[in-house]
DNA sequence: ATGAAAGCGCTAACAG
DNA sequence: CTGTTAGCGCTTTCAT
């Protein structure tokens, strides 16, 4: 048969080029041992000379099994999520896994489209960072027949594996830090309210000011920085803090810049706490005193996690809680030390 | 035939409980016109009821046609190519297209390995931030049946589609800037030697200098953060600047960062100018003046490009240049001024 | 307007 | 050890 330069070669081409059959060749193609020296020669000779490249597609297809891991973020520009996405994908790479992504915006609806895309496109599996707390979506995914891993946003009370660090004790210990260094109006930004490791850390929060007596003031924001920026300004006015415990870095960034911009300093005037560690959290001026979070850990072991599930060798739901820390830095400061 | 809840469902499950035949069930999912209302009906009832999905995997396999796109980049974590993978996912996304992603971390060998596994994955085509300016890598990558679009790093005189900014004009900009505002010793952080980019800012870098009548000093560096405090503490014994040209706005964040542990002042001491325009280069202190790259736009670009070329619309190659555009932020200082 | 059957590129029994 | 054959789930002629 012609085997034209411009046309992709099949296994069928393979064959002929080496004298054999299909099989023979899907066979040197996964290193079945127990094809002959000399044959396998032919065969691996025919494969350089049409520059043959098997279709994986094809091969899913035959095998029933997927070498696809899909994987559901809100927002791959947000820089705490493409160190988790490094996490994931070199775990997934050292597992034959490639992975598909794509980006939610924290918009439910998008998120339920995407998955059955993913789906669709018969991934093995998916590592969705979820932006759902609704019970109808929520149960749409129990009826996924594609093994589903949550990672950082958990769902509560429902049969998922899922792997994150404990948002709630982190907020917590934080806010207990800044009292510890006798701060008492200490506000919270907080993250939207359909995040679950936002919710976590809000309550985190509210829960050891309460503890000790002290009021909480919460202002709700969106994660960015630009709404760090905003609500610091309405903050300031409204609760006169000395201290303030940001959600994540972005806001806390965000409430250093506003601080800036109205003359005042951090620490000396208000102290910031941030959360997630991102890497810009360690270049800004001051540093940024966070929490850090095991971003790439929880990457790789959501894929090692699926990775078990998917080859079926776990039956029950299983919950891992990572480490954080606490990355004392250069902006807090006690409220003695003024 | 009984359908278990737990297996998926294929075309014929759904053919049989709509009493009709695969061929049908396969007209209404193409939305094909000629089906009757009432058997569609029947069909997308079966479908509902069974919540069948099509497999895409099946589908290529029959048409020979794919809705992937492969995307190779150096590292998501480099907080300037996220931005450029959104503006990919977005427009791949809105072509109907799902994307693969995969990080090279500038490893040219990796690089080959990964393009071939996209081949193999079938992609219908190949966006690539390529680290590589090797002869028989780019002939291997000509060898490709599978359509590619160069972004943002381009390989010179060879026939690929590519779309980037003019990176040598951009730094001649930056740097005649620099010259105009009176400085004369303007030091040059450059990235790696087997990147494009950085290569050509380098030469814009020199030839500007050299047209002034300055002696030019480079120092190579990594793109990194560190790299970027490193190469600075060194050169600030070495040539004793008045003024910074970072090859990117990481490295010029270091290099600010180091200027100040060593109690000099940017731009006070030290006036530095960044590439890239990363969301930090708006965040630090003081802003960061720098080259501002329209990224999203060039991912968004890149994938009209290779979409016109996946669907065989266009026959010869073509190099897309976008607009770059000093930002002036707070970094640079006239040297009078001082 | 619908069905039957062949085929996409590969794998996996089963023979020999 | 190697070849034959029958699918994997879907699309697509070609009949009817």
């Amino acid at each position: 048969m012609m085997v034209n330069v411009l046309m992709k070669p099949n296994i069928q081409h393979v064959a002929e080029r080496a004298q054999v059959s299909k099989a023979t060749v899907s066979r040197v193609l996964n290193n079945n041992p127990q094809v002959k020296g000399e044959i396998k020669e032919r065969v691996l000779r025919a494969i350089k000379e049409l520059n043959y490249r098997p279709s994986t597609i094809a091969r899913n297809l035959a095998t029933n099994q997927t070498n696809t891991i899909g994987l559901i973020l809100p927002d791959i520009t947000n820089p705490y999520f493409p160190v988790l996405a490094r996490g994931i994908e070199d775990a997934a790479h050292r597992l034959g896994y490639t992975i598909f992504i794509s980006n939610t915006d924290n918009d439910p609806k998008l998120e339920q489209d995407i998955i059955h895309k993913m789906v669709e496109q018969q991934v093995g599996g998916i590592v969705l960072i979820s932006s759902t707390l609704d019970e109808k979506a929520v149960n749409d995914l129990t009826s996924l027949q594609t093994p589903i891993i949550l990672c950082d946003r958990l769902i509560e009370n429902k049969p998922f594996d899922a792997v994150s660090i404990d948002n709630y004790r982190a907020a917590q210990e934080a806010v207990q830090y800044l009292i510890g260094q006798g701060h008492t109006r200490i506000a919270h930004l907080a993250g939207p309210k359909n995040i679950q490791s936002a919710v976590s850390r809000r309550a985190g929060y509210v829960d050891a000011m309460l503890a000790a007596n002290l009021e909480p003031f919460v202002s709700v924001g969106t994660f960015s920085y630009e709404s760090g920026v905003h609500q610091t300004g309405d903050l300031i006015h409204a609760y006169k803090p000395t201290a303030i415990f940001a959600a994540n870095d972005l806001m806390a960034l965000g409430a250093m810049h506003e601080i800036y911009r109205r003359g005042m300093r951090v620490p000396e005037d208000i102290s910031i706490f941030g959360c997630d560690d991102i890497a810009f959290s360690a270049m800004s001026r001051p540093l940024m005193s966070t929490i850090s979070i095991p971003a790439y850990q929880i990457g790789v072991t959501a894929v090692q996690l699926l990775d078990d599930r998917m080859k079926g060798v776990r039956a029950g739901s299983k919950n891992v809680i990572l480490e954080h820390k606490l990355m004392h830095r250069e902006s807090c400061i006690g409220v003695n030390r003024k």
